[in-house]
DNA sequence: TAATTACCGAACCAACTAGTCTAGTATTCA
DNA sequence: TGAATACTAGACTAGTTGGTTCGGTAATTA
């Protein structure tokens, strides 16, 4: 709604006329995507009081006035860049394929894809944003929340209920198993880049190894017992 | 090191005259306490910019230049209340008592501290700060880390190895394990707290649920199998 | 052509920031 | 008493912020 789908428009065309709104001078569409891609790209790495106006202008290569022009006041742009940003962030995060192949291994592509988007840079900084206070009102949170973490675990939920009806899984509640599987997936590594304890991501052998102990203690938890093998 | 446990000086004391330090006026504690509390109060809610020294000074009664005297810039104020919160912080976690009771009521006491403290309006915000990219150095993180986490899950993996010897679980790595135990209780409703989501903290019947539901996983993970009881 | 609108650079505003400095006053030790 | 220090209020520097306003120019439709 608020992202125009900014992305299927030539960054710099020079002026697309929307649709002969009026007599003036169209607004320049490609200025409103830059202007939205550097804000895009500053908010998550700075926080909403990190970045000014003047440098989004800068940056953009665009005058300030016109930055007003197209999104009102600051709180506005950023909303917008944040609502772009979940609507293209997400996409890259539909990892439920087919039902083919083990269960232990499909749940391991899944968490592997999971935790890579989880400890990327991008995912971070929109973490550190959303979790601070201040930055305008809650609508940025909510549109986050919904679009990012409920959608995934809705996703998975639906997963999960599917091994059940397969006599796979023994669950009782899916979405919660599902939340409970990513909060283990994140868990002390995802913390502790948050934190910035440490500058570069895990070692590869450490994750994992924390990948395998995740699932590990997921399937002993929920993997139906009478099949005998469990595969601990 | 940095804070002088201000706690166990009489916070108003007028003059307390530390040790004839010189022929001049004494610094007076009572208002380097003063100080320091409104900022342990104001920097975890509102973060390193957002907190302005006018703004402590008038809010701790006191003259800008008498901040600058007792703490040189903002950044040493900042580790200062940092370390302060912590070290007043942690104490109240040493839940870990006897060995008496059943396993699970003990990990059910456990989880409902933890997860009291863990939603507590000072450790979400102290959390946020930790989070917070660009305040200052790492010191204050990794003092957080160490006094904070580090500290619990170790004492906890303590309590998981008394367990295991007493045949009740079987678990491969106890410290892995206790951070599992603490991503999990800590959960969805921490991370809705974090992100705002809701002013007020969740229902009580829906805590219980999210606590019982936590146990109920960590045991069907980690209980001793062989026992038949398991009590799902 | 004329009206209308979009842009630009730059000045401008009021408010805020961290930190310094100047007075003058109060408190302490020698 | 005298020297040294702590404290006060307030001015000050030098800078940044979000947001507005002002002329002037470019693009578009009627």
């Amino acid at each position: 709604m608020i992202a125009p789908s900014a992305h299927s428009i030539p960054a710099t065309a020079p002026s697309a006329t929307a649709k002969s709104p009026g007599p003036g001078r169209p607004k320049d569409l490609g200025k409103r995507t830059a202007i939205l891609d550097v804000a895009k790209r500053l908010f998550p790495i700075h926080g909403f009081d990190g970045v000014s106006m003047d440098h989004i202008a800068a940056e953009a290569s665009v005058s300030k006035l016109t930055v007003y022009s197209h999104f009102g006041d600051k709180e506005s742009l950023f909303i917008a860049a944040i609502g772009a940003r979940c609507e293209e962030q997400l996409p890259a995060t539909l990892f439920l394929g087919d039902l083919q192949g083990g269960l232990r291994e499909q749940l391991a592509a899944i968490a592997s894809a999971f935790f890579a988007l989880a400890i990327s840079d991008e995912a971070i900084a929109m973490h550190r944003m959303m979790t601070m206070p201040g930055t305008g009102d809650s609508r940025a949170r909510e549109l986050f929340w919904q679009a990012g973490p409920q959608r995934i675990k809705e996703e998975f939920a639906d997963f999960l209920r599917a091994r059940m009806a397969l006599g796979e899984l023994d669950v009782d509640d899916a979405y919660r198993a599902a939340s409970q599987f990513f909060c283990l997936l994140k868990g002390e590594p995802h913390m502790q880049l948050l934190c910035g304890m440490h500058a570069h991501p895990p070692a590869q052998d450490e994750i994992e190894r924390h990948l395998t102990a995740t699932i590990d203690m997921f399937l002993r938890a929920y993997a139906r017992r009478d099949d005998g093998a469990a595969s601990v």
